[in-house]
DNA sequence: CCGCATCCTAGACGATACTG
DNA sequence: CAGTATCGTCTAGGATGCGG
């Protein structure tokens, strides 16, 4: 578990709790993608959050990062199996988000 | 659905995607509680960011704030059905935490 | 018992410009 | 095409103390 908590929901939101990781993760349950595809598919991020949420989530094992050595420069993104297993997760969260709209 | 996005997921987080909220709310799916009873479910939240917290959630819709007018004062904290929709989330928030710590 | 007010810090996030 | 660097803002979050 992680140090400073020991509740495994708050683990989780620690994980990917943050404005972007949930929807970069959720693109990428379609399958891989380059780098440019990716942020188009998101046009309100900045560059600079994209390219900083992409490390993290690298870093924490829920994607790969893919480099071909080719010009141009060509990068490629996929989930790991852990980032997989958060694809229930991540469809539970855009359904209540559709549903909830219809309400309200 | 919301103004500045379009997207399902990003409404959910902007409702739920703060450090204390999906606590507060998982602590409720067992049954109204008392403030501070509540609150000592959590006992690394601070004062403030308890009451903050839960005061956002009403405004939002998603739990009830029922106030006893009797001394001491007593509060209650319940789910609305709105927040009670929510628990689809938040049980498999916490059940993939558990099961990641297995594997890591 | 419950919550509010205040002061404070860290870091999340954004805009812009620049390199291989 | 992909990523870096820098600078700036804003808000989440924490510590402490007061008041009904």
């Amino acid at each position: 578990m992680n140090k400073e908590n020991n509740c495994p929901l708050h683990y989780t939101m620690n994980l990917i709790g943050t404005k972007w990781k949930p929807l970069l993760l959720f693109h990428l349950l379609e399958g891989d993608l380059r780098s440019g595809v990716l942020q188009k598919k998101i046009p309100e991020i900045s560059n600079k959050m994209f390219t900083q949420t992409v490390r993290d989530l690298e870093k924490d094992g829920l994607i790969t990062r893919t480099i071909f050595p080719v010009v141009p420069p060509k990068v490629e993104y996929g989930l790991t199996s852990r980032g997989q297993s958060l694809e229930g997760i991540l469809r539970s969260l855009d359904k209540w988000g559709l549903e909830d709209c219809k309400n309200s």
